[in-house]
RNA sequence: UGGGGUAUCGCCAAGCGGUAAGGCACGGGACUUUGACUCCCGCAUCGUAGGUUCAAAUCCUGCUACCCCAG
C-alpha cells in the first residue's frame, strides 16, 4: 500500500487533504511541523493550538501522526537570506523560500526517511505528468490558488509532492471538513509569514533589524517626515508614515528607498506615476519543467503575477543570460525589489524569478528593444 | 513698545447666532499562507476667563499664545 506522509498545519486545508487521502485506502501519516519558537504578541505560542488540533483531527480519522522540529533549518536556510534581504533594503517573500527549503526539502526528505512514496500538503494547486514529467498548474479555486508559492519546486521536488484539495473550491474543502465533523471545519484560514503567522510586521522586524533613522523626503527633496530605517518600508506602502495635513492633502506613498543617503523617497496620491513600472529585471530565473522555456533572447509572451493574488498580467519576457527582462503591456503598480515574479502559460505554472530592478513606467528606453 | 491679524481633532481645513463638514494621520476590523495595496468602521464641543442671548465655535470684554507691519 502507498504510503502518504501528510504536512498538516492544523488548518482546514490539509485536515481536509489527509483525509481525503485516508478514504482512498492509503497509508496515510500526519505530520505536524514546528518551525518557528516563540511566543507571540500577547505571549501565547499560537503552535501548540495547532498542534493540538493536528492531533485532533488525525485522531478522528484515526491515522498516526507526528510532529518535527526543523526550526534549525528554518533559521538557516529561510530566516537568515529575509534578514539580510531587509539588511540591503529589499522586500524578501520568506515563504517562497520556505517551501523550496523547508516544506518540500527537508521535511520531503524527513517523509522519504518514515517510509514514504510521497508527500502531501494542503496546498491549492495541482499537478499532471506532462511528457512524462510532472508539472505545476493552478489550484481550481481561481481564488485560492497558491502556485504563486511554490513557483521555485523542481521537477524532482514536485514528482513526490501530491495536492489532494488542489483541484477542490475552498468552499468544498469546507463542506467536507464539516460533513465529517472535523474540529477545524471552520477554523479562521492563516495568514502572515508561514511558522512565524500573524503579528506587527514592523515591531517583528525591529527585534532583528536595526532601526537606522532618517528623513522622508518628496522627490522635489522637501522634508516632509522622518523614518526609523528603510528596512522597515517596501515601495507602495502608504500605512505608517504618519504624514498627514500636508501637500495637497491625498495620501503619501513610498516612492523608492534611496540607500545611499538614507532617504525614503515619498509622493502624493495612489496613482503617483513614480509608483508604476513596465520593465523589470528579474535574476535567478526558475523553471519547474526542466529549462527555461524560451530560448535566449526570444520575446516569449506569457502571463504573468507581481504578487500573491494579482490578476493575470500579460508580459513579454526575454532571457539574456541567467537574467530575465519582463515587459508588461500595462504598467504595474509598485513592484518591489526582492519579491517575486511567476509566469504561467495558461493553467501551467512555468516558474518564476526575483526582482531585481524596476525601471520606471515614464520616459526609459525599452529593455526588450536593447 | 505702538498698530493690525489669527487662535476649531496629531496635521490641513469648513463653519459667520441655532446646537462641530471633509481630507490626511492614527486606531480597530475585513481581505490575505510574504511584504504591501484595497475595503469597512471609529475618531474634537471649538486657546482661556467672563458677558450678551431662549440659544454662541460663531457677538462683546479681559487674559494667554502665535503671526505680520512699524520702529
Amino acid at each position: 500500500m502507498e504510503r502518504i506522509v501528510v504536512g498538516m498545519s492544523g488548518g482546514v486545508d490539509s485536515s481536509v487533504a489527509a483525509l481525503l487521502l485516508k478514504r482512498q485506502g492509503l497509508d496515510v501519516i500526519g505530520v505536524f511541523m514546528k518551525n518557528w519558537d516563540e511566543k507571540d504578541e500577547n505571549g501565547v505560542c499560537t503552535s501548540t493550538a495547532d498542534w493540538e488540533d493536528v492531533q485532533a483531527v488525525c485522531r478522528l480519522i484515526d491515522i498516526p501522526f507526528y510532529a518535527v522540529n526543523f526550526e534549525k533549518e528554518y533559521q538557516e536556510r529561510v530566516f537568515s537570506h529575509f534578514l539580510s534581504e531587509y539588511r540591503k533594503g529589499r522586500t524578501p517573500n520568506p515563504d517562497v523560500l520556505c517551501n523550496r527549503e523547508i516544506k518540500f526539502k527537508a521535511f520531503l526528505e524527513f517523509a522519504m526517511k518514515l517510509g514514504a512514496d510521497k508527500l502531501a500538503t494542503g496546498h491549492f494547486v495541482q499537478t499532471e505528468i506532462r511528457e512524462g514529467h510532472p508539472v505545476l498548474l493552478r489550484g481550481a479555486d481561481a481564488k485560492k490558488d497558491q502556485s504563486y508559492f511554490l513557483y521555485m519546486l523542481k521537477e524532482q521536488q514536485l514528482q513526490k509532492a501530491v495536492f489532494p484539495v488542489g483541484a477542490m473550491t475552498k468552499a468544498q474543502v469546507r463542506d467536507i471538513a464539516r460533513e465529517h465533523g472535523l474540529p477545524v471545519s471552520d477554523k479562521k484560514d492563516s495568514t502572515g509569514v508561514c511558522f512565524i503567522g500573524e503579528r506587527n510586521f514592523r515591531n517583528f522586524l525591529q527585534n532583528y533589524l536595526p532601526t537606522q533613522p532618517g528623513d522622508m523626503r518628496t522627490e522635489a527633496g522637501e522634508k516632509v517626515g522622518e523614518h526609523i530605517g528603510l528596512s522597515y518600508y517596501t515601495p507602495g506602502q502608504r500605512k505608517g508614515l504618519g504624514i498627514g495635513g500636508c501637500g495637497d492633502g491625498r495620501s503619501w506613498f513610498v516612492l523608492e528607498k534611496d540607500l545611499k543617503n538614507n532617504v525614503l523617497v515619498v509622493g502624493q496620491g495612489e496613482d503617483h506615476p513614480r509608483l508604476f513600472s513596465s520593465h523589470v529585471e528579474a535574476v535567478e530565473p526558475t523553471w519547474i519543467a526542466g529549462g527555461a522555456p524560451m530560448a535566449a533572447g526570444e520575446a516569449y509572451r506569457c502571463t504573468a503575477k507581481y504578487r500573491y493574488r494579482q490578476a493575470d498580467q500579460q508580459v513579454t519576457v526575454r532571457l539574456e543570460g541567467d537574467r530575465l527582462l519582463v515587459e508588461a503591456d500595462e504598467p504595474q503598480r509598485a513592484v518591489t525589489p526582492g519579491q517575486s515574479v511567476v509566469f504561467y502559460q495558461g493553467e501551467l505554472c512555468l516558474g518564476g524569478a526575483i526582482v531585481e530592478a524596476v525601471e520606471q513606467y515614464q520616459g526609459k528606453p525599452d529593455l526588450l528593444q536593447r
